[in-house]
DNA sequence: AAACTGACTTTTTTACGAATTTGGTCAAAT
DNA sequence: ATTTGACCAAATTCGTAAAAAAGTCAGTTT
């Protein structure tokens, strides 16, 4: 069985992941990745089997980090209302700075290539099950009320994509939004998880 | 001075109202219109400067709708509590019956056309000061902190926008969400503003 | 004069084949 | 096991001509 050098594979998903975040999926070209890494086009099918394996591995990654860091944030003994937050804060910064990450959940408002939906509806699906976790161990705790989880979880995930793309919006169509404007996507974000936290909780807190 | 007939002008907007509604802007031509009136196309450039400026007035009326509503509202003596799910539920019905409103928030998200993005700004616009103004009344009845009020209101309105989304994204590609998806978005737009309004109310309610 | 029309011009969209680019394969080389 | 250049096939771009739609206007009707 081949083994297909590890170092090799990452190589060739940094270059692609670069080339992915600076032209998008279908601007980029085989053989721009294969330059970029000073080998040939037909190099890059004996470790993929095509494009878009390349692609979905690249985003799969990304998507991974964040999935990885909310993961990491389960296991930790927080009260409810920190995780929330601390979950809008990683939920910010990975889609400020997992460039494909991000493209990808603007993409998939417009670009119908299966890819791109399929990629976006997985990761949809994830995150909404580590948002009913958090909730999960904020009701087994008691702090929270004995709430439909999943429906909490779909207008949590759903209200912060709103705040995303209510930012996005506000800067001037295709430049990056300004600093000022993301440090306000992030008070909302952050916002929104203390209000979302204060409902479903049992006690009747304040921040 | 021309006077132009009120009859004449509001029923050429009906006709590309329908029109409109069906098949979008750019699919509408001038001609389908003239002819659902049995006139001729020469005829709606009596009336109307361009078709551009007809889609204006035909979006703008629906936009009109919504505002009254809300305006009618803000008139009423109720709790900031009832004001906000009022409000959400304004939206959500409108949003869902006007179809023209309806399809431009979601145009407005791929079609670079200026007048779609002009239009929508403008709503946005309006939309946050009706905001603003339900939560200014109810900061003067003492019901809320003192926030910031354009703050909050953003932070309603993009939530309240993704909200949508949201539902929209899950029924499949192009077909109309399913009755159940409608319900289950206006439960979750309800339910966001329950939590906004015991987030930024100064009792510590519980509904 | 206001309301309208058919014929007309101009602008935009569509259709489509050729040219080019790109994705992907493979036998041969290292 | 790994890489490559040559090659093919599929997709994209490009130029352009035909079709369709937007928009104009002199002149007619009411």
């Amino acid at each position: 069985m081949e083994k297909k050098s590890d170092k090799k594979l990452s190589d060739i998903l940094q270059a692609a992941r670069r080339r992915f975040a600076k032209q998008g999926l279908s601007k980029t070209t085989m053989n721009e990745i294969a330059e970029d890494l000073g080998t040939s086009k037909a190099a890059l099918y004996y470790y993929f089997k095509d494009k878009e394996q390349i692609y979905r591995e690249v985003v799969a990654s990304e998507q991974q980090q964040f999935i990885e860091l909310i993961q990491g944030l389960l296991e930790r003994k927080l009260p409810l209302a920190e995780k929330l937050k601390i979950y809008a804060d990683h939920r910010f910064t990975s889609f400020r700075d997992l460039v494909n990450l991000s493209k990808l959940s603007f993409d998939s408002l417009f670009r119908f290539r299966p890819v791109i939906q399929d990629l976006m509806k997985e990761f949809k699906k994830k995150e909404l099950v580590l948002i009913e976790k958090i909730l999960e161990q904020g009701i087994a705790s008691g702090e929270a009320r004995n709430i439909d989880k999943r429906f909490y979880a779909e207008l949590f995930a759903s209200s912060m994509a709103g705040l995303r793309l209510g930012s996005l919006r506000k800067s001037e169509s295709d430049k990056d939004p300004s600093p000022a404007s993301l440090k306000n996507q992030r008070a909302q974000m952050l916002t929104l998880a203390e209000l979302f936290s204060n409902g479903i909780s049992r006690k009747r807190s304040r921040v």
